[in-house]
DNA sequence: CTCATTTGTCTATTAATCTAGACAACTATA
DNA sequence: TATAGTTGTCTAGATTAATAGACAAATGAG
């Protein structure tokens, strides 16, 4: 009994991959992640037994320990002796890209508290990709804004910015405000849109998983998106890394 | 000496992660192809000998060995005895997500050889996510069809399409015509937009990797597309995998 | 031909992952 | 209180991944 998308119905083949490079209890937390994430353990707010999980994914208890002890770490379960595995967090959020997104209107009202932080602001010489990004040449000096989203207090993306020389006031603007559209308002610049999107996936490096609050070595949604006046000239290239695991990205055709 | 964004000129840290439940093999057959696909090793066409490699990412020579054995599986690289290892293939694709999004027209340009292969078709009840999308009642059956588009021999796309009722000709259509887009014009559907995509990251499972020619626990990028008619009722809901490491997805406003 | 360079193959060792089983500690319920 | 069900912890062993070193085999250059 299968329905439309492949998925069997009844759950038993459901096994895990050997010697794919990804070990099993990486690939059991992905999968129950996932799994949470679709409501596939009713709405109890309970996970089944550790036991049952070890049964239902082929391997041993105490590889779906492992798992589950990352999975705690990252604030989706908590595990309480005698008592089983509660899940604290199941939804995954919708990060919008389409012509006009901001991050705070994106998201709003899919949780609670939305923070934008920035973490550093400098000047910096850029390289040739960008440079033909924004219309500009190898080795000119640019501000570059690193940022961090976070939605209920959960990191969500992590970005490095770079500003085309003429918006070169825009860190200290960003601090005062705590918006990249604000910061743009205030130095001229009413309205902009996103000229182009580019998404790749790939593993985070350490750094990378330390800052959004990741076990090491999971997926990272990785956007490149450059921003431009309405008249399509470009002054913003934006690297942007989502964890895979907490956000999808959405377009929406009113959206655009 | 850091560029605009943070990576650094002279490659010494590059290092790899240990105990984050992705084999080193597999970290480094990643970050060669990237390497590769951004061009950093200059050229010539040959990959650095294995001990420099090696060096570079601080694992033993027989670990770069291991990686090496997928790229070359994979069709990226090839190994000869004395002489050193070839790159076979360098670029990435960048499959455009636009409001018209036609397979053949986005990568046209991009590869010699475009494919797009029925794997099979059936009707199936959907389920509620789908019936959602489509405006439809979970328990509806819908013509679906398993497609493989691939782009000179290798495989860029593995998806799966469902089709509202009214539609139920599509396959016969398809395989007759070898395009959605004609399959469509010929049941009468002379245009199409793409009304949300929605985009996501994951490990590939087992049966995914063998389809797409990929080494198992490769990354996927997945997206969930609905398609519907200009007037924005929607007809047709398709999940798509492609694999990261070869292709990227892209959103440019003109193609919006 | 000779030599330096590079990939291919082999053996051995160490380290990490996964399995297996037993039992303690805790919770909820009858 | 007794019991079943669950997580926490420990030990031991098997399997796999990574390291280390040596040398063979092929290539290209002088």
């Amino acid at each position: 009994m299968n329905d439309a998308t492949g998925k069997a119905a009844s759950e038993k083949p459901s096994l895990v991959e050997r010697r794919g490079g990804v070990q099993l209890w990486r690939q059991i937390a992905d999968r129950i992640r996932q799994a949470i994430s679709l409501g596939e353990f009713g709405d109890s707010g309970m996970m089944p037994p550790e036991t049952a999980l070890a049964a239902r994914f082929g391997v041993n208890r105490h590889t779906v320990r492992a798992a589950l002890k990352v999975l705690a770490q990252e604030g989706v379960v908590q595990s309480l002796q005698g008592k089983g595995t509660m899940i604290l967090r199941r939804e995954r959020l919708t990060y919008p890209i389409g012509r006009r997104t901001r991050f705070s209107d994106g998201l709003a009202g899919q949780a609670e508290r939305l923070e934008f932080r920035l973490l550093s602001s400098r000047t910096a010489a850029i390289g040739r990709e960008i440079a033909d990004a924004l219309g500009l040449l190898a080795g000119n000096e640019c501000s570059v804004l690193e940022t961090l989203g976070l939605a209920d207090g959960l990191p969500l993306s992590r970005a490095t910015h770079v500003f085309a020389p003429g918006l070169s006031g825009i860190a200290e603007r960003f601090a005062a405000t705590g918006s990249i559209t604000k910061a743009l308002m205030s130095l001229g610049v009413p309205d902009y849109v996103r000229l182009s999107t580019d998404v790749m996936a790939r593993h985070a490096m350490a750094e990378e998983a330390a800052e959004l609050a990741l076990s090491p070595g999971s997926i990272l949604l990785e956007t490149m998106a450059v921003n431009g006046f309405p008249d399509r000239r470009p002054f913003q290239y934006s690297l942007t890394r989502f964890p895979a695991d907490r956000i999808q990205l959405g377009m929406r055709i009113d959206s655009v």
